[in-house]
DNA sequence: TCTATTTGACCCGA
DNA sequence: TCGGGTCAAATAGA
């Protein structure tokens, strides 16, 4: 492991450790200040982290671009690296690739999968070629549950272009062991731990009220494991207060009142937060999730 | 006419 | 050899 790669994971450890801590403080009412505190600290250690990722990502690509250009190699397929991969799904109601991130994405394909019933559609950032963004994202609707969309981002974007400020889509975050074969993945579905969050980024931008909307839940199956619509957000959902559909937590979680540390159902929120704050490798490599929200 | 999408072909890695 | 990612010509739509 080379010595950038200690360091961010320091960064995220640290990150992990401070979640925690507010973890606590949320459960104390009395600590709203140091829980805003603990909530800055913990954005910058993630903001630093990935910005270490995407300096080497960067100079990585960059490389790659010159390679292919300065030897004529036009359908040489990128191979990224597996840390740049992230998947999460996102609720129905925004179409196949017009699930608005807040970027310009263009669809340059689509494929039909190898043991998938639906098609993978394949964007790329549209200022791919004017300011040399390389984000990619692959949208596939989900085998098991056709209102719910598979989207891979690939690459985090390096233009200054948005439609408008970015901006994350309320989503379910669900990260898979890799090395899994895709097979295996879908005979066994569930996260490896307990790795799912769902969140809602209503007012990111003034981050004023951040965490108001925000909540993790814990994963759980519906029906005794037999799929994911209890945890993701349906096309109803994207105003989680609205939502009436699911089970168990993960709906009270969608209805839970903005103010969670006055709810008293905030205790038993946060209580299954040492489970799902102790994500793991898994997710720390997933952290180009956080783009969405810086 | 311009831009985005569709789709078959091509290419590469496993 | 196969599966998946990308290209680019054809097509659709504004």
């Amino acid at each position: 492991m080379v010595m950038e790669e200690k360091l961010v994971i320091n960064e995220l450890e640290q990150g992990r450790e401070l979640a925690k801590r507010l973890m606590s403080n949320l459960k104390d009412t009395s600590s709203i200040e140091s829980s805003k505190s603990l909530i800055s600290e913990i954005l910058s250690i993630y903001q630093n982290a990935i910005s270490m990722l995407d300096d080497k990502k960067v100079l990585k690509r960059s490389r790659e671009i010159d390679d292919k250009y300065s030897k004529n190699v036009i359908k040489k397929r990128k191979v990224f690296e597996k840390t740049e991969k992230v998947s999460f799904f996102v609720g129905a109601g925004q179409e196949k690739g017009s699930i608005d991130d807040g970027y310009c994405w263009r669809k340059y394909g689509q494929k039909e999968i190898h043991g998938s019933i639906n098609p993978r559609g394949y964007f790329r950032c549209t200022h791919r070629f004017t300011q040399n963004c390389l984000a990619v994202k692959q949208v596939q609707k989900s085998d098991r549950d056709p209102s719910i969309f598979e989207v891979k981002y690939v690459g985090s974007h390096t233009c200054n272009n948005t439609t408008t400020s970015p901006k994350t889509p309320n989503f379910s975050v669900s990260t898979f062991q890799e090395g899994n074969t895709a097979d295996e993945q879908r005979e066994d579905i569930k996260p490896t731990k307990t790795e799912e969050a769902m969140m809602s980024f209503e007012d990111l931008e003034s981050k004023k009220n951040i965490f108001r909307t925000f909540s993790f839940s814990n994963y759980e199956f519906e029906n005794g494991g037999g799929g994911w619509k209890g945890n993701l957000f349906h096309e109803n959902q994207l105003s989680p207060a609205a939502t009436t559909s699911g089970s168990g937590i993960t709906s009270e979680i969608a209805t839970a009142p903005a103010s969670v540390e006055n709810s008293e159902t905030a205790d038993s929120y946060f209580s299954s937060l040492d489970n799902i704050i102790d994500f793991g490798p898994d997710w720390l490599l997933s952290c180009d999730v956080l783009n969405w929200w810086m």
